[in-house]
Order: structure tokens, then sequence, then C-alpha cells
RNA sequence: GGUCCCAUCGUCUAGUGGCCUAGGACGCUGGCCUCUCACGCCGGAAACACGGGUUCGAACCCCGUUGGGACCA
């Protein structure tokens, strides 16, 4: 079913602000802005807050905050629901007076009881239409109810599942303004998409049974139809839908986590929706390449381990200086800052060299650390392992080689541990090893000479002394009581 | 319970009746590279849920079964 190449068309992301921005809501979004953009089409940004419960300033913001990290701009809008209300009485009377809708007075304890008979005899707790016929005093409480269509196939073309096909008769003759005049979710929704004359409505399938109750309300309110299209779920593991019990599902929290808005959206994309066998894909690829005829229609699985894959890739091909004020954010602050963090170009030659090593910014501020600020902290388990008695010496005459190169160069400091190799019959990598503890306090770095010409020569070698020093020291009582007795049993 | 949706490797997917001895990717795994860890490169295991049709021919079309899920209550 192809769109229109030109083209006019209009969609539109509703979400209700009663939380963050979830992946759920995030890929709605992205497929709606996507369509918008492939096919130069406007997308409207809709917030449906008739909810006043639920619905929360703080979720508007972190809804928008989590499409602006995304970089998902839309066209119109945010349109409030809640600034619309006389809109929707206006329509609301509208249907009335053409007799489409009815005024009902049923009250609270009636629609109650009626439901527990129906339930208990097995039929489907539905409202019996008791006051369809009746005229209810307009001045006493009542809420408007739809006059649903009686004894008809409700029959769309969904964009994505075909021909969906669904019998009024279990449909609910439903309240579409309640008592207190606020409207409900279903006729909100498509008085809206009327008025902002939505061509296109894109939406999770958790909305699929919500579509044959709407498409009477058109119908009823004389307004085109727009073409629909049902997104598949998102799951957790379990294969229910993606909720906070697994785990993370705020968009902002993989900001957090340290990932980039390129990934989470290259991911999410491919959740659902295909090119072939391609995997990764710029914005003008995704805008040029994105249709509805390659989304599919079964759920798919949240899988974090593709996410992290995705992420790394974005993180080793983007260049250092993008990565700067991201490091910065998942840095904590420097106490005492190397001399060298000073300069902007120290940098992102560190963003540069550790970012292939990295799957998330968190991991790569941690490498950063100890190229960034004074004070390095050796890993434990490194230090007993590594920075052995022994060590120690091969250390100092590490140490002795590095200062007396007259400068420090990637192929010098190369000539200086093989001399050293030599004398002590080494190789590099039991020379490389101790000092990478050294100067990283870690055992897993860049290659041994970009970390030192990364952490420059005072500070390499102050560390190597002082690395010297801690080797000849016993580690601490606790360790060496605990090794004495793991040594028993070896 | 009612209505509806879904069904290819563990996961994301390609596949739209012959190109399929089913392709790619993540993950897993063997090896190479190597100063550590990654990256990269080469290789491996791993799937058409089941049963009926339709057809010369079915992963692809139809029906049923099973299994999962969503919504409403």
């Amino acid at each position: 079913m192809p769109l229109p190449k030109d083209s006019s068309i209009r969609v539109r992301f509703a979400p209700s602000p009663t939380g963050h921005l979830h992946l759920g809501g995030a890929r709605t979004a992205l497929f709606n802005f996507l369509l918008a953009r492939h096919y130069k089409g406007t997308l409207v940004l809709r917030i449906e807050d008739t909810d006043r419960e639920r619905s929360t300033q703080e979720s508007i913001a972190a809804i928008l905050d989590g499409l602006s990290w995304l970089d998902l701009g839309w066209d119109e809008g945010p349109f409030y629901q809640t600034k619309r209300l006389d809109r929707y009485r206006e329509l609301g009377h509208h249907l009335l007076e053409k007799g489409l809708a009815y005024r009902c007075d049923c009250t609270q304890e009636r629609l109650e009881s009626r439901r527990e008979e129906a339930l208990k005899k097995g039929l489907p707790p539905r409202y019996d239409g008791r006051c369809r016929e009746r005229s209810v005093d307009p001045s006493s409480p009542h809420v408007i109810r739809f006059r649903t269509p009686e004894n008809l196939a409700i029959v769309f073309d969904d964009l994505i599942r075909g021909t969906l096909s669904f019998d009024s008769g279990v449909l609910d003759d439903l309240i579409i303004l309640r008592t207190d005049g606020m409207p409900t979710y279903n006729f909100a929704v498509v008085v809206d998409d009327i008025d902002m004359k939505i061509t296109h409505v894109i939406r999770g399938d958790d909305h699929i049974n919500n579509t044959p109750r709407q498409i009477p309300i058109f119908q009823a309110l004389e307004a085109p139809l727009p073409d629909f299209a049902h997104l598949p779920m998102i799951y957790g593991p379990d294969r229910t839908r993606l909720s906070k019990r697994h785990g993370a599902t705020s968009v902002m929290a993989y900001r957090d986590m340290g990932f980039l808005p390129q990934a989470l959206v290259n991911y999410l994309v491919r959740l659902g929706w295909s090119h072939k066998d391609q995997e990764i894909f710029s914005r003008e690829e995704l805008v040029s390449y994105f249709d509805l005829d390659h989304v599919g229609s079964s759920p798919s699985v949240f899988n974090p381990e593709k996410l992290l894959w995705l992420n790394a890739h974005y993180l080793k091909n983007s260049p250092g200086e993008e990565l700067v004020p991201l490091l910065r954010e998942q840095l904590p602050p420097l106490t005492v800052p190397l001399p060298q963090s000073q300069d902007p170009a120290h940098w992102i030659r560190v963003a540069d060299e550790l970012k292939g090593r990295s799957k998330t910014l968190v991991e790569l501020a941690q490498f950063a650390h100890p190229f960034l600020e004074h004070s390095r902290t050796i890993d434990p388990e490194a230090r007993k392992k590594i920075l052995t008695p022994e060590n120690g010496g091969v250390l100092e005459q590490i140490s002795l080689a590095l200062r007396s190169l007259s400068q420090w160069t990637g192929e010098s400091l190369r000539n200086a541990f093989s001399q050293v190799g030599e004398a002590l019959h080494l190789k590099l990598g039991e020379l490389a090893q101790p000092v990478r503890v050294a100067v990283t306090g870690r055992t897993v770095s860049p290659g041994i000479f970009e970390v030192l010409l990364l952490a420059g020569r005072e500070v390499s070698l102050a560390r190597i002394d002082e690395a010297v020093r801690l080797s000849q020291e016993p580690v601490s009582d606790i360790q060496e009581s605990r090794n004495g007795k793991e040594d028993l049993h070896d």
C-alpha cells in the first residue's frame, strides 16, 4: 500500500504525559518522524493530557527532553488537549443535536450491577442502552454517550496488518463526554485527528482495539477517515510489553548510561523495520529509505546487547571533538586536573585514543580519567598481580631508559623499551604491563606507547616512580593474610 | 472470560511461489592479529511452531491446531 510520494501527509505523535518518554513511545515518535520527513509531510505533536489525575508537568518536560535528545523535531504543536476542552464539548453537543449521541444518567451503581449480571450470564459486560431512547433532563448530572451503529462490520485497511474487521456488536455505546464535561480518550483523539487533519494515524498496536471505536465517530462527524498503521509492540525478554520491571525503559536513562542518541535511534528503527541487510543507517539514509512497506507485523524483543554493539560502533566512529562535551558530562568533577587537561586539544586526543575500546560514554569516562586527573587510583587486583617487587625492578630500568630520552615519540619509546627488553631478556608484553598499571592504574588500556604519550613525560615518570615504591611495600595486611591462606591451598 | 493481533536461528531480521542445501546482524564459539583489553579479519554451531490443503513446485497462499501477546472487563 504505497503512500503518495508527493505529499501532504500529516502524521502525529500523541503521548500521554504520565511518565517519561519510554522506548516504545520513542519508536512510535521515530516512525512518525521518519515518515513525515520521507514524504515531506508534517509531524504534529499532541499532548494527550485529559487524564488530569495522572498527567504532570514534569512528564511533559521529560517527553520533550527525550524527543529533543533523540533529535526528533516536529512541525506543529505541541497542542494540549486540556486547552481544547471547549471544542470537544462543542462537537459532543453537535452529535447530540443530530441524534448521534444521547444523554445518559445511569448511576454508577446501576451500571455496576448490570455489569455483574452480564458477567454472571457469561455475556460481554456492555452498556445495555437503557438511555438510548429516553430523554434525560439536561440539567441533571449525565454523561453523553455515542450511539454506536448496530450490527455493522467495521472494516479498515491497516497499512501494516492489512484488512482488519470488527463487529460493532461487541462495541459499547461509549461515553464521549463525562459528567464533568471532560472528553473521553477515544473521542478526544478523533476530534483532534480531524481538526489537525491527520492523514495517517501511526501508533502502537495496543490501540488496535480502539480503532473500531473511533471509526464510527469519524463517520458521525462526517470527516474523512485517516489511514491507520499499527506498529507491533516492543517486548521485554519475557515477551510481555516492555515495562519498568524489565529495567531501564526511559530514553533518558539510556543517555545517563552513556548511550549516544544516534545509537538508540538506529537500534529502535531496526525493531520492526528493515532495509535489506543493512544494520547501520545515517539519519539521511533513514529518511530516504523509510517506509511502512517494510515494517513487520510481529512484535520484537528488546535486546540490550545489540544496542551496546551499535553504541560502540557510533562511539568508535564519532570524531573526538564531538565526544568531548559528552565525556565531560559523564566525568565526575576533576579534583586536581592534570596540567594538560587545561588544553582542549588534549581532551580530544584522549577521546580519540579511547573511544575505540569503549562501549558507552561511561566506560569512556572511566578510561579517560587517569589521563585527565592528577591522581589515578590503582586497581587493587592489578597492584597485587602486577606491581610485584620483581616488576618494581623492571620499572626502575624502564624509568631510567625513559628519562634518558631527549624527546618522546612513538619511535623513541619503542626503542627504549626494546633496549630494556634485551638487557633484561624480557618481551615487550612483560615490560608493558607493569608500565600500564603504573601509569593508568588498570590492566586494560590503549597501546603502551600511546598511553605514555597521552599521559606525558612528567606524569608518566612520576607515576612509574610511585609504582616502583609501591611495589616494594607489602600490599596490605588484610590482603597479605588472605594471600597466605590461599597459598596454603595451592 | 470477550474481542483482536502475532508466529524464520537465543534475539533483531532478509525472504513477497521456483534464485533457499534459508542470507545478514547481535550474542555465543574456534582461529588469526597482538604489549593488555578491545577493534579488525577468517571460520563454526544455531531457525522456516505443528497438521492439513492449494500448486508441477511453498518459509512464502488458504484452513485448522498449538503457543505467545494486546485491549476491554
